[in-house]
DNA sequence: GCGCGCTAAGTCCTCAGACAAGCAGAGATG
DNA sequence: CATCTCTGCTTGTCTGAGGACTTAGCGCGC
């Protein structure tokens, strides 16, 4: 493990702390820790941080506090969140799970959108199209419009598995615009006007196609 | 809103007011939120339960906040338990979703499978065409022989979303054999061999397209 | 003009102390 | 035995005080 660039914040050095304790099996599920001031002098630190500390973990859903009694092991274990499994794959790997839902909810776009969805997306692809911004705001408004078509696909699942994953690579596809710009932001724009197209015209085929070429040309660039 | 039954503190509290107002767009991806000492007094509270609800949030990995800068908003939604979602989405949903999921993962499949994929795979198959046993069985073996499918695609963003909410139907699937088996098992069997063998043969469209053809087949049941 | 370091302001981070609120058990009381 | 009260321990909240960090702006020398 090498020493991580950021360095933490005391609370979230304790939590870490006290997850590995609850992960060693010192306190088991349903267990109750010991107070906030025992476990500040243990930490070496003060009570507002342990409580810092213990307030984060209940945000994961491994403590939960009660009043007048103590705090308690909710779960032994964290679900891996999505950062640590993205951490660790490849920016093609996201793009090819990317390719898997897009390309299928433009499909399904394309014949279930409603007059509403069609105006949400022909929005969202005006807004992609403002140039003279930042990249960051280029990139938010690009998967603005992703998910736009998404949502015209009117299937809450693909949208829950979207919003699960996509908005944590933003600083990636942020490095990724700064390094490699789309060698033309006109052809860029294009092939986003002809999916809204296609999805307009009903053509669940076209839009398919339209949307796997563009992700797959994403996929090329880091090859 | 009714009262819940348990009374939450204030720093729950105000982590939901913030998790509110992140929803209702009033502060965007990457945006940066008020000061402490602004929230503490829009939410009438003191600066510390600021601190633990904004703790909270980033427990859940909704806010980030660096020393010196400020916090920011780092998700626009919590990812909502998947129980939860998949207890109001519809058979045809999650069958579309798998659609996107496996079908690609077919094709990447049939590209990337090592021999020791393939062997995996085909005893997948085996286990799935023993007959005479509990339903129960019979549908974890389908599960495990679709698992095998996609590790053999070796993307592990893709095991994961498989992962998380495909073994959480299992129930349903097993309703559904229940109900409505399959009109010939046979056939049902000779659809996986045939998958199976698109993926020996490296033959991604081919397997792309039997997966596809598998899991509309079984869509149009439940119409 | 250009780059450099310095300063200042704003932000989050940590601590200590104080008091309030809630709960559970020991003991008193009937 | 049933019930009440009191006491001690726990978490919940607020305040004030520094400390650490980041950013932006300024002046200075080149």
């Amino acid at each position: 493990m090498t020493a991580p660039v950021q360095r933490h914040p005391l609370a979230a050095q304790g939590a870490e702390a006290l997850l590995a304790r609850i992960r060693a099996g010192e306190w088991g599920l349903g267990h109750r820790l010991p107070g906030e001031t025992t476990l500040a002098a243990q930490l070496g630190v003060g009570r507002s941080t342990v409580r810092e500390a213990v307030r984060e973990l209940s945000g994961k859903g491994v403590l939960d506090s009660r009043q007048g009694v103590g705090v308690f092991v909710t779960a032994l274990d964290v679900t891996e969140d999505w950062d640590a499994v993205l951490r660790r794959t490849s920016v093609t790997s996201v793009l090819e799970a990317r390719i898997a839902i897009e390309v299928e909810a433009a499909a399904l776009a394309a014949e279930r959108r409603t007059p509403n969805d069609l105006r949400a997306v022909r929005r969202a692809l005006a807004g992609r199209a403002v140039t003279g911004r930042s990249v960051e705001d280029h990139v938010d408004a690009d998967m603005a419009f992703h998910r736009c078509v998404i949502v015209a696909a009117h299937n809450d699942l693909l949208i829950e598995l979207f919003d699960s994953f996509v908005p944590r690579v933003r600083t990636s596809m942020v490095d990724m615009m700064r390094t490699r710009p789309p060698a033309s932001p006109e052809a860029d724009h294009a092939a986003h006007e002809a999916l809204t197209e296609a999805i307009a015209g009903r053509d669940p085929q076209g839009a398919a196609e339209l949307s796997r070429a563009h992700l797959t040309g994403l996929k090329e660039v880091y090859k």
